[in-house]
DNA sequence: AAGTGGTCTAGACCACCGC
DNA sequence: CGGTGGTCTAGACCACTTG
């Protein structure tokens, strides 16, 4: 146990046990540095982690605060679905179901102004059965070499998040009924609900490709993990 | 601009543009250091942020390396419903609708081990339209004081959020048929999908609340941000 | 104007772990 | 074993922002 994390859990029962309470102006750093006998940098490191934590918050002259809670707070990491599937100890498989070009102009959202796309349509199975269905649109504005990449082994999704590095990542959550798509693809009927994911990704102003993911409500949920320090 | 910045943003670009590929070794910080003409410690700052962006992993002695792309992570925030609502610029209220004691021996999950539960069931309300139907299990054990706890102006979330704090929290995200609690309140059919979270919070080992929130999926969408550096 | 956090330096020592 | 990243120090200067 480094002094820093020794300092950190300390500060931390402080804030836990309300020794500090929400909205406490925590002793400045050279205060601390004195009371736990350290240099300043090592007291910056213990703070900078309850900054990261969202426990307290920093400005300049005004010194440094314990936060009141205002929301819960975790990271959702969407894996490559292969991997995913992998993970649970099942069989993982795609077929590719259609895979054309077409004009921007043709997509209704109109996020890819005038550039060509390669619109694919991808069936990811689990032991043989329906998991994921995956529209992906891709700009070969933003990825010229897309054009010509082959999907044979490797699915759209995996080779994209291994090959192209984005800048910025926009996602959607939502519940909703299966379109007709979904109920062809994943076997469900009009009155099924599907989990959709949908995912718009940049590399600076540039749009790369824009995905919906929809699984069968009924095998489908995802987790998070949320653990905060101490 | 900082020089660390200014460091971080260039080997940015190294990473973007593949002069340093997945797999790649990254020169150690001492011949980092030299080539920049800065401190040891500002490149460590530097590296430290890519760590933190998931885009390289170091190991004593192995060196750092550059890492392949496996996923996408996004920090998913689920705020108190009525900033929620006001952030909207809409009007927000709620409703207690059932506020009952009941032992957790009859909780099917079995997650309260056999501690008392208060058990509360409350509509919160966007512009008067019903907007999410909270479910919610607190334990007695884990917060004695929550037992007298009167919610006129204060819900059963934003009291918690407020007062509690928590060590870690299992969030689960799905989509599901109005069950007939979600029809009756949320004025629903049961054809109709809702966008349900659930949550389980715990301090230390000792389980808090269970909650579950269910959204009509027509109204609903949970939106995530990445921005990854650069 | 001055107090506070933010950055940077130059150095030391340590701990892990691959060779 | 030795090379690498991880931590710590003692100091300096800077920049923001509040009183």
């Amino acid at each position: 146990m480094h002094p820093y994390e020794e300092i950190r859990t300390e500060l931390l029962r402080r804030i836990d046990e309300r020794t500090w309470p929400a909205g406490f102006t925590v002793p400045h750093e050279e205060k601390l540095a004195a009371e736990f006998g350290v240099a300043r940098g090592t007291i910056r490191r213990a703070l900078t982690s309850l900054v990261d934590a969202g426990l307290i918050e920093r400005r300049r002259k005004a010194g440094t605060r314990v936060v009141g809670r205002k929301s819960h707070s975790s990271t959702l990491t969407i894996p490559i679905v292969r991997h995913e599937i992998e993970a649970k100890g099942e069989r993982y498989g795609f077929r590719m179901l259609s895979d054309t070009q077409i004009s921007a102009s043709d997509d209704p959202r109109g996020l890819f102004g005038d550039a060509q796309l390669r619109r694919t349509l991808c069936l990811h199975l689990s032991d043989g059965q329906p998991y994921q269905l995956e529209d992906r649109l891709v700009s070969l504005e933003a990825v010229p070499e897309y054009e010509q990449v082959v999907f044979d082994k490797l699915s759209p999704n995996e080779w994209l998040v291994a090959q192209i590095p984005f800048s910025s990542v926009r996602t959607t959550l939502s519940a909703t009924l299966a379109n007709s798509q979904d109920q062809h693809y994943l076997q469900l009927s009009d009155k099924d609900p599907v989990f959709v994911v949908e995912r718009e990704t940049q590399r600076g102003d540039l749009p790369i490709t824009f995905v919906r993911m929809s699984h069968p409500a009924y095998s489908f949920k995802m987790v998070t993990l949320t653990d905060e320090l101490g």
